[in-house]
RNA sequence: GGAGCCGUAGUUAAGUUGGUUAUAACGCCGGCCUGUCACGCCGGAGGCCGAGGGUUCGAGUCCCUUCGGCUCCGCCA
């Protein structure tokens, strides 16, 4: 066999070198057909290499795009017998000409497809080892090695949209507020513990030994201080941080629109939040959300819809049928606190085995089974269930539900709830599983109304849905003494889409007021007065009447990219346990730094 | 604290009832190639089957433990 000419190591042509005083003249989405004929500089990334021995063709990418480039031997020789050493994610500086590619060789899939530039000279900025993973968005690595090697994922076009888009997000927050007189402020990040609410990070002190700071899970409190202040209008676009289990769309640090507006109601504060929120959709998604976002109290919200934060992009509602089933011989129903039901049209078509599979899914939410009717075309009822009903009860079932042929009536029965939560998650895994969602729809809604205080089974005590230092309704504050759980707060959720993406309240403003919250939560004086002293304080200084409402930055991000979990939308996220692969934190710290925070660890970690 | 799914070349995956030398695609390395655009063609290298233990003549496959990723329940005012 023809021995192999000799094999050539490319490496005498991986020299790099400096920018030397290159600048770039465009970015890699710019060129057009009217730019053909002219001289220009480019910098990237190599994305694709096409090597035909003769001609070499590379993608050069940056965060804006792509642009072909052409390494020629007739245009120099030297540049092009240097190009074959070029390798994915090599960093690049070329200088070149724009031309026309050749008739029929456009690419209509790039901005800059009707154009290349032929390379007249390049530098090697930086060559790269193999990528762990291909940089391309239609090639998902898994996402622990995404994670890893983070600042590669981020080079994906994908995520850098997704990041222009929050920054663009973020600064027509800044542009809305600032018209319309908001001050921008930072509040401390080191603050202190305070009971109620989530879990709270601590920062141990040097200077104060035994001592701790918390990380703010809100800057609640000190805007509440800001508007005493005589601030007026203060935002902040913040870190907040909260210890508890992540999820798709939780990470123990997020960051919240934090709002507050002194001498105002709930309509304006929600006035203000919809055209925040509409400005926002107008400058990421070019889009106009109708305002007034449509409005729906709890109670309405769990009755309908069994949850507090409603997909309304879909239609599907439950229905309450515990009267019908009062005294009926069907125990199961007889028996139960709430009995539910959701007709599904179309549903008659699910196989038995997706039900069991949706059985199963109600199951996590612990309700112990799921009851179902098929409607047949000839009007029949098929159901493991029906005959332990009466004629009287088939009767008002069928008039109440207005179940047609081809339906399928979903029930739940139990403690309100568990029936709640199964039916109404289940109600969301059918909308998706049944196509009934157009996902390029936005469905914003105010929720109003809640209720002020929950009774927390495990404390014994009730402990404030919101948080301790939301107002009742007025014509409510006074019973808020004689029946606590009955009362509503001045509260507002606004939901997009099924996640709550905003909440806020009006606030307590007087000290009276905020004493008989404290004891409604069963905090005594003395708590109330170590806890928030400061608070209290403030509010005997003539604190005005204010409100206002914080944003889930990511969610919202999350919602406008289409994107599954806020970690597309967070430039290093953590993983389900907290850690960030890439820089390996949490991790441990030398003795002498503990020593000096007056801190031993009750076991030593061995190894 | 709990439930479920997943972990096999660099990557994404296949791997039957437990049975020869663990597949494929992409990527990587080398060769050829002047109009490709996820270039093409030829050749090649590449494996602690997450880790540890067990069952077995024999384990990627079965069992136990453990680590990691994801989804969810609890939790998250």
């Amino acid at each position: 066999m023809s021995e192999h000419q000799d094999e050539r190591d490319y490496d005498e042509y991986r020299v790099i070198e400096d920018l030397g005083g290159w600048r770039r003249s465009h970015h890699n989405n710019e060129l057009t057909a009217a730019n053909i004929g002219e001289s220009v500089t480019l910098m990237g990334w190599v994305q694709f290499r096409r090597d035909h021995g003769g001609l070499i063709f590379i993608d050069l990418r940056d965060r804006e795009g792509l642009t072909q480039v052409v390494f020629s031997p007739e245009q120099d020789g030297d540049a092009h017998e240097r190009a074959h050493a070029l390798r994915t994610e090599y960093v690049l500086a070329i200088k070149g000409t724009v031309r026309s590619r050749p008739e029929g060789m456009a690419n209509a899939g790039l901005v800059t497809g009707e154009i290349e530039v032929v390379v007249e000279e390049y530098k090697l900025l930086n060559t790269s080892d193999t990528p762990p993973f291909a940089i391309e968005d239609r090639l998902e690595a898994g996402e622990n090695l995404r994670l890893k090697y983070r600042f590669l994922d981020l080079r994906r076009p994908i995520l850098a949209k997704n990041f222009k888009l929050r920054h663009k997000a973020a600064q027509a927050v800044r542009r809305y507020l600032d018209d319309i007189g908001f001050l921008e402020v930072e509040t401390p990040v080191l603050t202190k513990s305070t009971p109620e609410g989530a879990r709270d990070f601590l920062v141990p002190s040097r200077v104060n030994q035994g001592q701790f700071y918390a990380l703010p899970q809100s800057p609640q409190l000190f805007k509440q201080m800001l508007m005493v202040s005589g601030m007026d209008r203060y935002y902040q676009i913040v870190k907040c941080f909260r210890d508890e289990d992540l999820r798709a769309d939780r990470q123990p640090e997020f960051t919240q629109i934090d709002i507050e507006m002194s001498f105002v109601d709930e309509q304006m504060v929600q006035d203000m939040a919809e055209g925040l929120v509409t400005s926002v959709f107008r400058n990421t998604l070019d889009m106009d959300l109708p305002t007034p976002f449509p409005r729906m109290t709890y109670a309405d919200a769990m009755r309908d819809y069994g949850v507090d934060k409603p997909d309304v992009r879909f239609d599907l509602k439950l229905q309450e049928v515990t009267d019908i089933f009062k005294g009926s011989g069907f125990k199961v129903f007889a028996g139960a606190e709430l009995v539910k039901v959701m007709r599904v049209p179309g549903g008659a078509e699910l196989s038995r085995k997706e039900i069991d599979e949706y059985t199963k899914f109600v199951e996590i939410y612990g309700s112990k089974g799921l009851a179902w009717i098929k409607v047949k075309e000839d009007g029949e009822w098929q159901s493991p269930i029906v005959k332990f009903f009466s004629d009287d009860e088939r009767a008002a079932l069928a008039d109440r539900t207005q179940a047609q042929p081809g339906d399928i009536l979903f029930f739940q029965a139990g403690q309100a709830d568990i029936a709640n939560a199964a039916l109404g998650n289940l109600r969301c895994k059918l909308g998706e599983r049944l196509g009934l969602i157009d996902e390029s729809t936005f469905a914003p809604l105010w929720i109003t109304d809640f209720p002020l205080l929950e009774w927390d089974p495990d404390e014994k005590r009730y402990v404030a849905r919101h948080h301790p230092f939301t107002s009742a309704k007025p014509e409510q504050m006074a019973a808020l003494e004689s029946d606590p759980g009955n009362a509503l707060a001045r509260a507002y959720d606004l939901v997009l889409n099924g996640f709550e993406v905003g909440g806020g309240s009006i606030r307590i403003h007087t000290p009276e007021q905020q004493e008989i919250m404290f004891k409604a939560l069963g905090i005594d004086e003395q708590e109330a007065r170590e806890k928030f002293g400061f608070l209290m304080d403030a509010l005997r200084f003539g604190a005005p009447p204010h409100g206002g409402i914080a944003f889930g930055l990511d969610r919202l991000i999350m919602i406008l990219c289409g994107a599954k979990s806020i970690r597309e939308v967070i430039a290093f996220p953590k993983t389900q346990k907290a850690t960030c692969l890439m820089t390996e934190a949490p991790g441990e710290v030398a003795n002498k730094q503990l020593r000096e925070l007056g801190i031993r660890l009750r076991e030593k970690v061995q190894e």
